[in-house]
DNA sequence: GAAATAGTTTAGAATTATTATAAACAATAA
DNA sequence: TTATTGTTTATAATAATTCTAAACTATTTC
C-alpha cells in the first residue's frame, strides 16, 4: 500500500500517468525483494494469476515498453527464441546457461571490469555488457 | 571456380549436400575478402541482386540455421529488432552504433581479455561476448 | 466540482518474421 | 540406372509484436 505512492510518484515524474494498470504492472515488477528476468509473457501471467488482473497484451507491451524507455527496465539479449526483460537496471553481465535456458545475473564482482582499448572515433560509450553462454561439459555450443 | 570445390569439400564435409543453392549462399558468405554482417533479408537480397539467383526464402533459413550449427556462421544479438550474422566466426566483440544501428566488429586486440572470476557450479563456459553500444554524446541510451 | 483536454486502455485486426508441410526434385549410394 | 535419402519450393501456419480507432480515465481549466 505504501509501495502505491512511491510508483505514482515515479511514473508521474517521468510523464507517465499512474494508471490501475501501470501500478499492477509495477506492483508486479518492482515489489519483489529481489530483481528478476521475465519475458512479456511471463509478466502477462504473473498478473493473470498472483495478482488477479486482466491487463490487455497490448498495455502490457506498451507499459514494458515505456517503462525500458524510461531506465526503469534492461532488455537482455540472449538467444533470439526469447526476449527478456530485467528488472535490475545496474550494470551488471549474465550468465546464460543452454541446459535449462536459464538466464543468470552476474555481479560485476564476478568479472575483472572490461577495459576497452579502443573506441569508434566520435562516439561514447553508452553501455558494455558481457554474456557468458554455459552449458555442461558435453552439451554443444549454440 | 576455384572457390567452388572448395565450397563443395566444406560442405560436404560437415554432412550437408552441396547444392546449388548452398553453394550459391556460400558464394555470397564466404568469397568477400573481408567477414560480414548480414540479416537473412540483406542476404536474400545480395543473392538476387548480385548473384542473380532466385532462392526460396525458407532454403535461405535453412542454410543458414545449418552453417550456424555447423559453425558456418556466428548470430549476434544486437537489438530486439534484427538478427545479425556474422561470417566472422572467431573470437571477437561488437561495438553496436545506436545512431546508425551499424554493428562493427571489435577485435580481441581492441579489449583486455574478460577475466570471470566466478562460474555456475557444474558448468563450463561456452563463449564470452561482449557488446559495446556507442552513439554520439547527445543521444538517448537504447 | 463539471466540462474540456490530453493521455491511456482495449479488443481485435494487421503486420512481420519465422517455421511447418508435403509434393517435386536432386544428389548419392547400391 | 534405380533406389534411397536429403533438399528445395511455394504456400500455409504460427507466433510475436504493432496498429487502430473507439471507449475510457486522469488531469487541467474554468
Amino acid at each position: 500500500m505504501t509501495n502505491l505512492n512511491i510508483y505514482k510518484e515515479k511514473l508521474r515524474q517521468s510523464g507517465l500517468r499512474p494508471t490501475r494498470q501501470r501500478l499492477k504492472i509495477c506492483e508486479a515488477l518492482f515489489s519483489p525483494e529481489k530483481t528478476f528476468h521475465f519475458t512479456i509473457n511471463d509478466l502477462t501471467k504473473i498478473i493473470e494469476e498472483k495478482l488477479s488482473e486482466k491487463i490487455s497484451l497490448a498495455t502490457v507491451y506498451n507499459t514494458i515498453h515505456a517503462f525500458k524507455k524510461k531506465g526503469y527496465l534492461k532488455e537482455i539479449l540472449v538467444n533470439s527464441d526469447k526476449r527478456y526483460f530485467d528488472t535490475n537496471v545496474t550494470e551488471h553481465h549474465h550468465f546464460f546457461d543452454e541446459d535449462t535456458n536459464e538466464l543468470i545475473d552476474c555481479s560485476s564482482d564476478d568479472i575483472d571490469s572490461v577495459n576497452i582499448k579502443q573506441n569508434i572515433t566520435g562516439k561514447k560509450i553508452k553501455s558494455v555488457e558481457v554474456l557468458i553462454k554455459v552449458a555442461t561439459d558435453n552439451q554443444t555450443q549454440k
